[in-house]
DNA sequence: TTTTAGCACTCTCCGAATGAGAGTGCTAAA
DNA sequence: TTTAGCACTCTCATTCGGAGAGTGCTAAAA
């Protein structure tokens, strides 16, 4: 795809006022609205051939020129500049980090809301997850009648927990002892050593060896962390889904866990930790996103704790500051992790 | 307000008919529809005198009526009747209840799915939660660096977990000594009775001491446990909300937890376990619910633990089934609460 | 060769006019 | 007390006719 600088820059004007109007933009208007130093007749010729080129669109004959996919997909790969986010936006994001407390449940759910803020979209964010499970302590904890607390820690600092149903109640010290003797036994070990344990120990010991087990086999196959999810009500404002069934569609897929986690898998998650990836337009594959983009980066530790995080919204929508906040946030959480596995 | 029996038949004819259609109902359209063995001519005085009595609204001269808030009050209160849910619906609820893990977050999660489901609207039901903090037991699990989750298990069997931060690096060994401490000390305490340890532990033990005395306050403060929340996509899908600024008030509340905190705790907080409460219209205190009725009730066990849950729908909503749903699953909800209390 | 002025043409988006349809309230008879 | 009949009202969908915005093409200007 070859273009004139000149067509370039039509192509980005174009982009840059249907963002902010959500309506066809027409020659005339456009020099207009840019003191252009040329005549409207010229532009008209440009857009003519940025059509054919199929990075322009006509609604209808005699209406102006909407971008297609392809040309915010040429703008987003060529056009866009690496605009930093302003720097007391920046300060005051991480501001609000170091103000909250020192707990990965807290810097997710602020993650998640300072991208639906920030962006005006719906915004989603994954709990730092590791492809392997390797077991690094556990605790037993009797909540009320046979109910007990399983909490599992990996080695990265992953956790995760369950409640157990006992068959006959079980005192604290009980399970303190076999949590503090399967604790000694697994450490470091994956779930194929622990399985090795099989038959070692007491009945009850041998039962919740089983559900650690299976609690583990889960982890692996998860491709995520817990899903945290926001700003889902911005979507409704935009113009393109006040007809709110197209709306749905969209918010559809952020709320069903499993067709989120099967998205993020076949895009993000093939991604490097630092890198950017834009949806537009669903890209063919996702039909329920037809009328979106979506942001995602990764973060966290690539040799041991990653996540997803990224905003959706409407095809039309401001990239470069988009993808700016994301990939700030993106960096704010992968600092945040390094300093908590740092000692 | 004394109706003759026919007004009523004719108030409970037109609300269904409303609430099937969504349009304004006409004295002909009812008399057909229904059969009734009046003509249309009588129904049209009926109408006229409910008209009256603001039970029925005409959206303009010559278009049928529309019930109003007041109509539907009055509906709600005193024509529909105790409808039980189909026995096979309730055994599939029971079932699938039966098959969940013994674990209260699944319950909560199958819950508000299950209330979505049937009523084909947005659903909360936030967890069990006692007035009283009383210390049961606390447990500290070091995870990495520097990283400490406690988890904080009180009398009802409710558990709160925090990450807190040490200043150094602390062995899991240490960690659990002090927990096991601290557990032995404040077993059966409140906060007050907790407060009075202060100065007679290690500065490690106070510090952790000040943050378990600091969670138990919040706790206290907090009205609810944590919120859960499904269907909302179902709203958008109600012809009152297909202009999708009215979707977006009304699932905004839902979404702020501050909001939809002081929403439960001035209605269904002041209910009896078992009981329901029917929200039309926002009542004239909610603003942002005025096109909106919820539908709430509360489970748990009274003395302990209790929690709230219900549906948020159109006004013009299938209120004897809903109310039955809301209800059936507040009792499922009751019993497991009850069956994991006792031993 | 490139740019631009000019112009005919196209398509959407109101606003007004119109008629069909549904529903009402009133009156007078059953 | 109920009902048939009727005049009246209001919405809704349709049609029609500019006004407005924008295009593509052509021929002249740079």
């Amino acid at each position: 795809m070859n273009l004139t600088d000149r067509q370039k820059l039509i192509l980005t004007l174009i982009i840059h006022e249907h963002i902010r109007t959500a309506q066809p933009v027409g020659s005339n208007s456009l020099v207009d609205k840019y003191n252009l130093a040329m005549s409207s007749a010229t532009v008209r010729n440009e857009m003519a051939a940025l059509t054919d080129c199929n990075l322009l669109r006509q609604p209808h004959t005699s209406a102006g020129r909407v971008p297609t996919e392809e040309g915010y997909r040429f703008f987003v790969g060529n056009l866009v500049g690496k605009s930093d986010l302003p720097t007391n936006t920046r300060r005051t994001i991480t501001h609000q980090f170091y103000q909250s407390r020192q707990d990965v449940e807290q810097w997710l759910k602020l993650a998640v809301s300072v991208l639906a803020n920030q962006s005006q979209m719906a915004s989603l964010v994954t709990a730092p997850h590791s492809e392997r499970a390797v077991f690094k302590h556990m605790e037993l904890i009797a909540t009320r009648g046979r109910q007990v607390l399983m909490v599992l820690v990996l080695m990265g600092g992953e956790i995760r927990q369950q409640f157990i149903s006992m068959p006959e109640p079980v005192t604290q010290e009980r399970l303190s002892q076999i949590a503090g003797q399967l604790s000694d036994l697994c450490v470091r070990c994956t779930a194929e050593n622990i399985a090795r344990l099989r038959g070692q120990l007491g009945p009850l010991g041998q039962e919740i060896l089983d559900i650690l087990l299976a609690e583990m086999a889960l982890i692996e196959e998860s491709a995520t962390g817990e899903i945290y999810l926001d700003g889902m009500t911005h979507m409704l404002s935009e113009p393109e889904f006040s007809e709110s069934d197209e709306a749905r569609q969209a918010l559809h897929i952020l709320q069903e866990p499993s067709l989120l986690q099967s998205l993020l898998a076949s895009t993000v998650m093939n991604t490097d930790v630092g890198g950017i990836q834009v949806l537009i337009g669903g890209e063919g594959t996702w039909e329920e996103l037809r009328q979106c983009s979506m942001i995602l980066a990764r973060y966290g530790d690539p040799k041991t704790l990653t996540g997803s995080l990224g905003v959706l919204g409407p095809i039309r929508m401001p990239y470069d500051r988009t993808i700016s906040t994301v990939q700030f946030v993106a960096n704010v959480l992968s600092d945040l992790v390094a300093e908590s596995l740092a000692v």
